[in-house]
DNA sequence: GTATGATTAAAACGTTCGTTTGAATTATCC
DNA sequence: GGATAATTCAAACGAACGTTTTAATCATAC
C-alpha cells in the first residue's frame, strides 16, 4: 500500500479521522502517521476541507453506485417491484460490505459515520449531493415494495432503516464488547441477514396506530401535506 | 432561563455543541453565545472537559432515571414481563420526550448525538458509567419479552433498535426536509408509536436464517457482480 | 462604612492550529 | 547532461485555541 504521497495521506486521514473524529485529528496528526511533509496536504488538496471531502469521496462513490447496479439489476429481475427483503439487502449491503472487508474499509465507515453526525456547515452539501440520487431511488423503490404504506409512515420507516445501517456501520464494536464477542460485527453475511430481518420486519409490520389518550393526540400540522397523494 | 452564569454557560454550551460538534466549538465561541466572561468558564467548571461532562450529564441523568423507573413501573404491572412493545415504550420515549419538548431540550438530543459519536477517548468511560445499569436492566427485560430469541440475536435487536432510537434523536431533521414537512419530528407521540411499532416488529421477528452458513451468499469481491444470491 | 468572600473582567500566557513561503530535491524530457 | 517541471522539505506566518493570572466588582455580614 502506500504508493504515492496522494494516497499514503488520504489513508492516513481516513483512519485518524475514523478513530478520533474529523476536527479532532489535526493535520500534523496526518502527516505525521503518513510519513510526508506537512506542505504536502496543501500541494496535493489544497486545504484541510478539501483534503475531508476528498476522503470522503474516495470510497462512498463506489458504494452508492453498487447501491444503485444492485437495484438496476433486482428491479431488471423482479419486474418493476423487488420484495423488500431484497431492496434492504440492496441498500445495506455494499457499505456493509466495505465496511467489515478490510480493515481499511472498516475504519472508513467510522470515517462515514462521523461525517453523517458531525457534518454541520459546508459538509452538508457534499453529502446532499451524493446520497441524493440513492434516497430517491431507494425511496421509490421502497413505496413499490410497500404499496399499501402511507407516504408519511413508509418515510418514518425508511429514516429508521437508516439509522439502523448507520448506527451498525459505526458502533458495532460496542455491541461486540456488550456481547462478550457473540455477536461478530465483521461477519458481513451475518451482519446483513440480521439487520434485513429486523428492518423487513419493520417496514412489513401493519400501518402504526395512534392511540387518541387524554392528551392532545394527533396534531395535523405537516402530515396532512405529504400524505393525501 | 439564563438565570445564572453558570446555567448561562451549560445553556449556550448546549447549543453550541448541538449546532456545530463539540470538538469545533470553542470556549470563546461559547461565551459570546452566553455573554460572560471567558474565565467563568474554568471559574465554574475547572476545564473545557468538565464543562462537556457537565452538560451531559446535567440531561441525561434525569432520562436515564425515567427509563428506569418506567421499567420498573412496567415489571409491577405485567409480572415481570411486560410484553415488548411496553419495554421499547419506556426506553425511546423519555429520551424523545425530552429531544422534542422544548427547543433546548431539542438541542441537547443533537448534543447527546455528537457525544455518542465524538466520544473517542475520555468521554467513552463517563458514556459506559451512564448507561450500563440501562443496557443490563433493559436486555434482561427484552429477554423475557422475547424468551424465543438467541442471546446474540436478541443483542443484535436491541443494537438495532438503539440505532432507529439514536438516528431519531440526532437526524429527523433531515427527515423532515426530504419529506416535505409530512414527517413531523415534533409530534413525541407519533415520533415513539412509529418508532415502537417499527422496532416491536423487528423484535418479534423469527429467527435470522443464514442461508449458506459457510459458503459466501454474498461474493467477497461481489460489489459489482453480487447477484448472484 | 468596612472587611471578607464570591464572582466577574481584562489581559496575557504558551501552544497548536491551518496555511504559506522559498529553497532543495527528484523526476522528465530534449 | 542540462533545462524544466513536479514534488518534497524545513521554517515560519498570523490566528485561534485552552488556560492562567491579576485586578476589579459585587454581595453580604459585621
Amino acid at each position: 500500500m502506500a504508493t504515492g504521497t496522494k494516497e499514503q495521506i488520504l489513508d492516513a486521514a481516513e483512519r485518524m479521522f475514523a478513530e478520533n473524529g474529523i476536527h479532532a485529528v489535526s493535520l500534523r496528526t496526518i502527516i505525521a502517521e503518513a510519513e510526508v511533509n506537512l506542505a504536502a496536504v496543501h500541494y496535493h488538496f489544497g486545504s484541510k476541507d478539501a483534503l475531508v471531502e476528498a476522503v470522503f469521496e474516495r470510497r462512498v462513490g463506489p458504494v452508492n453506485e453498487a447501491r444503485l447496479a444492485w437495484l438496476d439489476r433486482l428491479e431488471a429481475e423482479w419486474d418493476g417491484a423487488p420484495p423488500v427483503e431484497e431492496v434492504l439487502r440492496a441498500f445495506v449491503t455494499p457499505a456493509i460490505q466495505l465496511a467489515m472487508d478490510s480493515e481499511r474499509g472498516r475504519t472508513f465507515m467510522k470515517t462515514c459515520g462521523r461525517f453523517y453526525t458531525e457534518a454541520g456547515d459546508h459538509l452538508q452539501p457534499i453529502f446532499d449531493r451524493l446520497f441524493r440520487k440513492i434516497i430517491e431511488r431507494y425511496v421509490a423503490a421502497f413505496r413499490k415494495a410497500c404499496p399499501d404504506l402511507q407516504p408519511a409512515e413508509l418515510l418514518w420507516r425508511f429514516h429508521f432503516t437508516v439509522g439502523v445501517m448507520v448506527h451498525t456501520l459505526l458502533d458495532s464494536e460496542k455491541l461486540r464488547r456488550i456481547s462478550c464477542g457473540a455477536c461478530d460485527p465483521c461477519d458481513v453475511e451475518s451482519v446483513v441477514e440480521h439487520m434485513v430481518n429486523f428492518a423487513a420486519a419493520g417496514m412489513k409490520t401493519p400501518p402504526t396506530t395512534l392511540p387518541h389518550k387524554g392528551q392532545a393526540a394527533v396534531e395535523p400540522k405537516g402530515i396532512e401535506v405529504g400524505v393525501s397523494a
